[in-house]
Formats: structure tokens, C-alpha cells, sequence
DNA sequence: ACTGTGGTTGAGTAATTGCCCATGAGCAAA
DNA sequence: TTTGCTCATGGGCAATTACTCAACCACAGT
């Protein structure tokens, strides 16, 4: 039995838990019996093992049919990289399953040896993704963010990923200490301008892979719900022709950028080139479907993470 | 509400199902409708999905290693329980970290509300678990000490734990009067038919857990550094093929006691039986490796606490 | 010392899962 | 066509697990 200090010991005990029950395959009645606690203290270790994420599952076999879709998604739209995960009918908008998928991706990259430029974007898809990784340690890589990290009211933007996935990865992480929508396009030129972004700025133009999500427009959009834009704002933009964004850059149905106010006033950094590096895009469900489409054909990624159900809407 | 046609293969339902259950955490139930198959079935995909080891789990925490390393030594040498504890690199033959996994274990039997007889034995090892303890009050347990308490110069023998134990332990405890060598196998037989002695010795018999360090042998391992062997008689006994003692008792590498003078001579309790009871060795480090292997080889013990350096010797 | 708060525990109970078994479909050999 | 075999199926039920709740404990702030 590990030694049982006060606080590391309960996640000790949880990964004990839930390595007997998942690993062993025993009851949580003999992990109870076998930990001389009761069986209920066992049901909650396990399931703290769970929620702590210590317990990774991972479906090792490729379903025939995502593998299909995948394969037609990425001759269809000329895409370096294309992970279709199975659709789950009961769970609507969640991230269920692709956040599992685009760390198992994430984690890929950051196994190499040979040191990488990482960058991110923002988004819940993301977030949840970054959530799944497991302890890294990877001093040689860089991660660097491509949007800002302070929200509308001044607070640190709490979707800003880069921050959580320093958590779990030990590697030199770069945010970018930018709103996300500045004022004007002269504030975005002068904010830019100072070396602590410019060098940021620098690095992420030269990631080697960039991991962002795809926003859906809409005034139940993200956008929109976490109070970057105005209603009225969002309807211009619809009305306007906009789709979708990544890191705040609003694209049309054709997945080119906007040629509008909003645009000017997006502080991230440019989407890294799909031409030199891989970047690949994270969504999935019906409400994300247009700016999926849209994001691909115009490619603004050039990799892509989804589900079934939108894989099989960009081969309509 | 996908048909699945027969053509796509069984296995690739058996993923899909898995993936919902492990991965999207869908129950059986919702599984079966989606699929459009009954809940048996799905629960069959499930378990199939399993059995094809296409689910994979994974603990993401430093004690996994010494989960399998303990469940590979429990099978291999056919013991009750086993825990390993993590090796420490800068620490040498410490008793560091299984110490404390020993007093946990040893806390675990006291807690039962049963009473039950707990039996030890004496080392430095034990010695220092036994310090790791609370205080508990447990009226009902009887503790018995299955070695003499009396040093080669007649002082009252520093490790003999029972002592130590006594101050944290309300308990009935039951030392054992003697010293740990005697004189001859004659003096031997006297002192045991002491009425005292007698009923500590047929106490110790029905101990239902045992704790006992595992020495090694050696010019300098605890038998000649607490004198109770001269190095002639040491180098004697390596020489007949001895590698380790238990209480005092002195089994050669395949585990078997040895039948020689120096055993005829140990005053200690026989340790109790193996089959009805439950006997947990304590040891770690490289030079007790040898006597560990022949301990559990020669089911001397039944249960073993060691760190990750010896278990991956037991497995070679 | 008092008290509220956060966290843990075991009991009880509802939900979920694992497994046995009778049934019947599919199929090859008689 | 019949027989015998294999195997998937769903019903039923026992085992197992998840969740709720009240009680309890440790502890920080009056």
C-alpha cells in the first residue's frame, strides 16, 4: 500500500480504486474489503478516479464506417488530416467523445521529440479537449496562444485554454496578453506593436501545428453568450454573409474572412499558414455544421476533428 | 437510430457500442435503442468489445506501475496480498515509504471491529512501520509477539516491536520472555514448557495476520550486527546455502528452514501457518532481495510489502 | 466555547448491469 | 425432409453499482 499522506493520499487511493476496478476488473466490493473501507467509500474513489481523469479510456479499433468518412472527407475537401468519431444520438451539443479524440491528437504531437510549435485557439470544444490530457512533460516544445486572454469585462477569459493546458503539460506556454476585440483597428496596431506581442505574435506564425475551434455564428453563439458582440452586431454580421469564426476571424459560406469592422478589431494572432503547418479545426453537431463546411472549403484549416453527422453533411 | 447492416462486421458494432459506454458514458439502454438492438445485445457488444480488448484503459497516475507490478508478483508466486510501494532512487536500504505502507496495512487489520490476533515479529523494517502508527483503541485485539525480547547481553532487545506497538496500540499485547537465541535445543525445550511461554506460544499459533521484517544474511546484515552471531558462525551458515531469517529463522534460497544448529537454538515462536492464516513479509532493497525470493518462493510468507526494485527482481 | 461550513461516512434505495436459460433461426449432414 | 448442431436473442433475475440523505467530524471564524 502507498504511503498515505493527508492530502495526495485520496488520489492515491482513487487511482488504487480505479485501477482495481478497471485494470483488475474486481467488484468495488473486494476493492472495499481489500482497502478495509466500506463499499460505498469504494463507489466514490472509483468514481473520483474518474472524474479526476485519471482513468483513460480509448477505443482501440477504428469503426469501419468513421474511418470511411473520414477518408471521403479528406479527398473531398483536400485535407492533411480528418478524425471522425461516433455520434452519440442522445447527447446534443456536447463534447462528448471529441474532446477525448482531439487530445488523444493533441498528446500525439506533443510525444515528439524533435521540439514543436504548438499554438491554440479558444472555445468550450477546446477547452474540454485540453481537459482530457494527461500529465506531459515536454520542456523541449512551445505552446502559444493565439488569442488574447482577457475577456469583455477585464477578467482573464476563462476560455482561453492556454492556461489549463499548462496544468497538465510542462512546456514553455506563451498567452497572448491582448483583449480579444480591441477598440480599433489603430489600437490593434499599436497594441501589436509592443515586443512582448510581437514576439508572440512571431512565434505562433511559425507553429508547426495550431489546434483551434470552430464557432458557430448566432446570437446563442459563442460569440455572442460570452458578450465579445452585441445582438446587434451578430445580426449585421448574418445578414452580411458571416458563418463562422476561429479566434474571432468571421469568415462567409465560402470560408473567406470578412472584409468588415469586426475583423479589424480582432486581436488574435492570424490563423497559421495551412500551406507550411497543420491546423487542425475542432467541432462537431448540427449548429456547427455551416461553419464546418465553410471552414474547410475555404481553407482556413486544413485538418479536421468531428463527428459522423457533420461528416456526412460535408459529403452531401 | 442507424440500422446496422450485417455486412459491417460484428466487431465494428462491438467498438461502436463500446465507444458509447466507455467513452460517451451512454448506458446499455440508450445504446440498445440507438443501435436499434435489445438491451442484451448491446450489453453482449459491450462485453465483446472488451473480451476483443478493443477498449483499452489506462491509469495516468505514478502508483500504476506498482499496481501491476504487485498483481504480477501476487499471481507468480501465489500470495494473498502484495503491495509495492515506489522504489526511491536517492534513498538507499531505507525503510522510506514502506514503512508507512506497512502501518497502513497493519491500521487496516486493527480497524476490524472482530477481534482478531495480530502476531509480529521483530527487524528494523517493522520497527519503523510500527512507529508510522496511530493511536487506536482496539480492546478487543490481542497483539503477540512472536520473538524473545531479550538482547544476546541480556538487555531488553531494541527491536522487538511489540513494545513500540504497545504505546500507540491500546490493545492486550503478549511479549515473549525469552531471548531470541538460546544456549541449546535442551534449554529450548525448557523455557517453552514455562506455562507462561507456553500459552504466548500456542496464542501466536492462532494468529489470524502476522507482520514480519525479512533479514538478510551477511557479515553485516542484522543477526551479526546486533550480535546475536558471531561472523565465524555466519559465514558457516552462508556456506550451508542460508540466504535469509524470519524471527530469527534461518531457510536457504528455495525458502526451506534449514536444518542446522543455529535453527535448533531460535527460541522464537514457528511463524504461524500459512494456509489458515495470513502472513505479510516486509522487506525492500537490494540486499534483501535474495532473502525476499526465497521467502515467497518457499511460502515462508503469504503476503509481501516491498518497493518496485525487488518486485521486478521477483519477476525475472 | 460556539457555530456555521465544507467534506466524509454509512445506510438505504433506485438504477444498471451481468448472466443463465429456453427458444428459435440458420445450416450442414443424414 | 429430418436431425443435430451452433449460435444469437430476449426474458427474467440476481448481483453490482450509483445516488440520495441524514449524521457526523474537523476546522475556521466569530
Amino acid at each position: 500500500m502507498v504511503k498515505r499522506s493527508e492530502t495526495s493520499g485520496r488520489l492515491d487511493d482513487a487511482a488504487r480504486a480505479g485501477w482495481l476496478y478497471y485494470v483488475a476488473g474486481r467488484t468495488q466490493d473486494e476493492i472495499a474489503s481489500s482497502m478495509g473501507i466500506s463499499r460505498q467509500s469504494a463507489q466514490r474513489l472509483v468514481s473520483l478516479a474518474v472524474a479526476e481523469r485519471l482513468i483513460k479510456v480509448r477505443l482501440d479499433h477504428p469503426i469501419a464506417a468513421c474511418l470511411e468518412l473520414a477518408n471521403a472527407v479528406r479527398e473531398k475537401y483536400g485535407l492533411r488530416q480528418v478524425d471522425i468519431v461516433p455520434s452519440d444520438p442522445g447527447a446534443g451539443a456536447t463534447t462528448v467523445g471529441i474532446a477525448e479524440a482531439a487530445a488523444a491528437e493533441i498528446e500525439r504531437w506533443l510525444k515528439k521529440t524533435d521540439p514543436i510549435v504548438l499554438a491554440v485557439g479558444t472555445g468550450r470544444t477546446l477547452k474540454a479537449a485540453v481537459d482530457q490530457l494527461p500529465a506531459i512533460e515536454c520542456i523541449n516544445h512551445r505552446i502559444v496562444s493565439l488569442t488574447g486572454n482577457i475577456a469583455p469585462d477585464g477578467s482573464a477569459a476563462y476560455y482561453n485554454v492556454i492556461f489549463s493546458m499548462a496544468d497538465a503539460v510542462k512546456a514553455r506556454h506563451f498567452p497572448m496578453p491582448l483583449p480579444v476585440l480591441v477598440t480599433s483597428a489603430e489600437e490593434r496596431e499599436t497594441l501589436h506593436a509592443q515586443q512582448l506581442v510581437r514576439s508572440t505574435l512571431d512565434m505562433s506564425a511559425q507553429a508547426d501545428v495550431t489546434f483551434v475551434g470552430i464557432g458557430e455564428l448566432g446570437i446563442d453563439g459563442p460569440l455572442c453568450v460570452d458578450g465579445f458582440l452585441e445582438k446587434g452586431e451578430m445580426m449585421e454580421l448574418m445578414d452580411n454573409g458571416a458563418v463562422g469564426e476561429i479566434c474571432g476571424w468571421i469568415f462567409d459560406s465560402e470560408g473567406k474572412l470578412l472584409d468588415n469592422p469586426i475583423n479589424e478589431r480582432v486581436a488574435s494572432a492570424p490563423i497559421p499558414s495551412r500551406d507550411t503547418s497543420v491546423v487542425i479545426g475542432i467541432g462537431k453537431g448540427k449548429r456547427k455544421m455551416k461553419a464546418i463546411k465553410a471552414a474547410v472549403t475555404g481553407h482556413q484549416i486544413n485538418g479536421l476533428i468531428t463527428d459522423e453527422e457533420v461528416a456526412e453533411y460535408l459529403l452531401t
